[in-house]
DNA sequence: TATATATAGTAAATATGCTTATTATAACTA
DNA sequence: TAGTTATAATAAGCATATTTACTATATATA
């Protein structure tokens, strides 16, 4: 037993290596912004409302590829800190549209600063080419992943 | 406000993208071995004793990039099924030993060709060149996240 | 040998994700 | 219009991850 079969032990599996590098970019992040009281996940929200808020919840959960209740605990998170606010949807009661209060507004640059900054980090030495192809790459995973998931 | 700046929005995040990735590798790999009682994380932690068991709980956590509290936990619920025990270090009292059972070893080759299918489905539709390609550019951006976290 | 330092594992608090179930409201259909 | 079906949000229970703090044991040093 313990002889590992048709495996290269020194190659690690595709799904592993996404997965590491995943909790490596959150980890590092998370470093990054913990004085601002913020972390990845509630980053990523603001990012998406700065781009056009009043979003519903179910609306931002699609975007972020993201179920409906998880989303919602960032959401309760996000009002504690005052960074959004949920205001019913006036033609239809049982949506929450959800806005950016003013607080996010002088870090914004900072916290774009520090996303640009950490991919400069993990894509230093590699050329332009080969950051677009990655690119590439990823994206036509995400495309088969997404139509396995229906 | 809410005027996206220096950022193209069709053009994910290089973090966002790796993420999500993780997201939908985990989601697609859990459904497909809900049956056998497993999950993801528990068997990358079998699959890792399998090619050599007898590590202790702080090897696993790192060889798996996880710190020492989740792999405690994990272990815990392996051993509560009987997937695995731990077993004292007989030279030094401090250290868990973790062994498999022999429960694993009929679901080896079903679990490697779940591993083995999703592989595909992910990459349907690239080349070789450009498998290997991902492979090395993902293994690029591992080393410098390595180094940024020391 | 006595003390200081380092290491292995667990505990506790928190964050983020999932699925399944429930409640309220809308929308569709007979 | 009444009854069915669908949708939005939340609740509950679980899994996996982090950090910080603690306990027990080893190791290194004075």
């Amino acid at each position: 037993m313990n002889t590992p079969k048709n495996q290269n032990p020194n190659q690690a599996q595709l799904a592993v290596q996404v997965h590491e590098l995943s909790l490596d970019f959150s980890k590092l992040f998370n470093r990054r912004v913990k004085h601002l009281g913020l972390t990845r996940a509630q980053w990523q929200v603001l990012r998406a409302l700065y781009s056009k808020d009043g979003r519903t919840q179910t609306q931002l959960a699609d975007e972020l590829t993201m179920a409906t209740p998880p989303m919602g605990k960032i959401i309760d998170k996000l009002e504690a800190g005052k960074w959004v606010v949920r205001k019913p949807d006036p033609r239809d009661r049982r949506k929450n549209r959800v806005f950016l209060t003013s607080k996010i507004d002088p870090l914004i640059g900072p916290l774009r600063d520090s996303v640009e900054d950490l991919r400069k980090i993990a894509t230093q030495g590699m050329t332009k080419i080969e950051q677009k192809q990655l690119h590439r790459l990823l994206s036509h995973l995400k495309v088969n992943l997404e139509d396995e998931l229906k």
